[in-house]
DNA sequence: TATTGTTATACTCTATAACTATA
DNA sequence: TATAGTTATAGAGTATAACAATA
């Protein structure tokens, strides 16, 4: 097989694997919480730039996280058509324990069947995936 | 933010931008095309296995590829519990153009912005990508 | 008129539950 | 009873189209 195509494959696999190792907050959900305590608050057409999703798509995360009351809406007073979104106390303490779990998970992961030159080199690749998500 | 942070919105990101560069056949679709094309005709267990996803959710994919004329389903004369699914001369041709397609946009991706240390380390990580997404 | 945001709708992907047919 | 497979259903994630409110 070709290198795009494994790496499509891998991609397809690891997704599934990341999606299932921690269902809650979803991954396009944990993103977002990600954006706003990294952050600070934002508009719904920043946090849809920065993912590369639709403004309609993006819309429908921060419904279901608002629902959770993970996250908070306010109209912008300088530009009212503007909404500005806040991470809520409950998002921070959801976004806390989903960072844990998964580097719990991705710790142990690499730790037990990577040599140590390996985890080198996955560490170093991934600006360069980030890099490939984004141009 | 962390590395398994990292390694999640890469991948998230990732998964996105190869499903919207090439639409039909879908990512898990054209997975199935791969397996049966480069390994023979197999079950439904074995495809199902080979994705890591439930027998139910791979069925639903084949169905949809039959639908499709992708794939033909026929029934094992030994074990008649069992069905073997294989590749269909018009799978075969979008299988084809899929990868023609997908190895294109890869190419033209790391040659544009990546050296050739980088393009180097990233061609070396997809095999460790690989490995995290199926211990 | 252009921008920001939303709702409605559809399709893919995957899961669980419940079922049939064969071993 | 155990295994292979399927259908029904639900929910996440994303898209396009159509619309409302504000600039």
């Amino acid at each position: 097989m070709t290198a795009s195509g494994e790496l499509r494959a891998a991609v397809t696999r690891l997704s599934r694997r990341l999606r299932a190792e921690n269902p809650f907050p979803s991954l396009a959900q944990a993103a977002v919480l990600g954006h706003l305590f990294d952050d600070g608050p934002k508009t719904t057409s920043w946090l849809a730039a920065a993912e590369r999703v639709r403004a309609q798509s993006m819309a429908q995360v921060i419904r279901d996280l608002e629902v959770a009351g993970f996250v908070a809406r306010r109209p912008d007073n300088v530009d009212r058509r503007q909404v500005i979104v806040e991470i809520t106390r409950s998002g921070c303490e959801a976004l806390m324990e989903d960072r844990r779990r998964r580097d719990e998970w991705f710790t142990q992961a690499i730790s037990e069947s990577f040599t140590p030159k390996e985890r080198a080199l996955l560490l170093g690749a991934i600006p360069l995936l980030a890099r490939l998500s984004a141009p």
